[in-house]
DNA sequence: CTTCCATACCTAGCAATACTAGGTATGGAA
DNA sequence: TTCCATACCTAGTATTGCTAGGTATGGAAG
């Protein structure tokens, strides 16, 4: 469960430049050290909202001698909506920590 | 939206002592800096939930010339819980700031 | 050459979560 | 006596992210 941050990751996740769904699962298992491995399911649905919402602009491309992919990148409001993520995710999960209290012992 | 933490934090509140219903939400709104102003709606129906899951015990409480309150006391359960739950925010709450990437500007 | 796996996309339907919006009732202050 | 803070409750709902299924291709293994 990522708990309402999953469009924030997606997002950045293609920060770096654009990427097809596929690769940002991967991308996302990698930067989040095996914690976050999406199933599909998770993934697809949501790059069609972002989409939708205007976050996300997508092309179909095929490489040489490939497949056909899905390739995604972030648009100017989804850049904006990025940095907005970040802000909402730091508030929150400062407000969790001093919720949680106690000497922050599981911090490590 | 508390995304999946709300027991937790629910339960971190109780750590200190019984409480009923009405205080707790202000305790985790005073705890939370005001962050987390939790609707009647989120939180009883979540102690229910937890009382069910054996997490919470209660008893109605009716204190000299004031009103019956149901206060909620950690169980065992419950206790052990809160330590599982800390720490499931600690790993959480890493691959997440791994994930947003950066240079964890959004952390002040 | 055929079979299997990793890649690559998709959707319908479901369970959980926390919310809105309503209801009831009491004690004390204005 | 009217109002507000306290104090409890529930039905219904929006959102989220999941399961579980489907389709298809390219390359490697046998």
């Amino acid at each position: 469960m990522l708990k309402g941050h999953l469009d924030a990751i997606v997002l950045a996740a293609l920060e770096s430049g654009p990427a097809h769904g596929y690769a940002i699962i991967e991308a996302i298992k990698a930067r989040s050290g095996g914690t976050f491995d999406l199933p599909e399911g998770t993934i697809y649905p949501a790059l069609h909202r972002l989409e939708e919402a205007g976050l996300l602009s997508s092309d179909w491309i095929t490489p040489p001698g490939g497949r056909r992919r899905r390739v995604y990148a972030l648009t100017r409001s989804g850049t904006a909506r990025l940095a907005e993520g970040r802000k909402a995710w730091g508030r929150f999960a400062k407000a969790v920590e001093a919720s949680l209290g106690g000497g922050r012992a599981w911090l490590a």
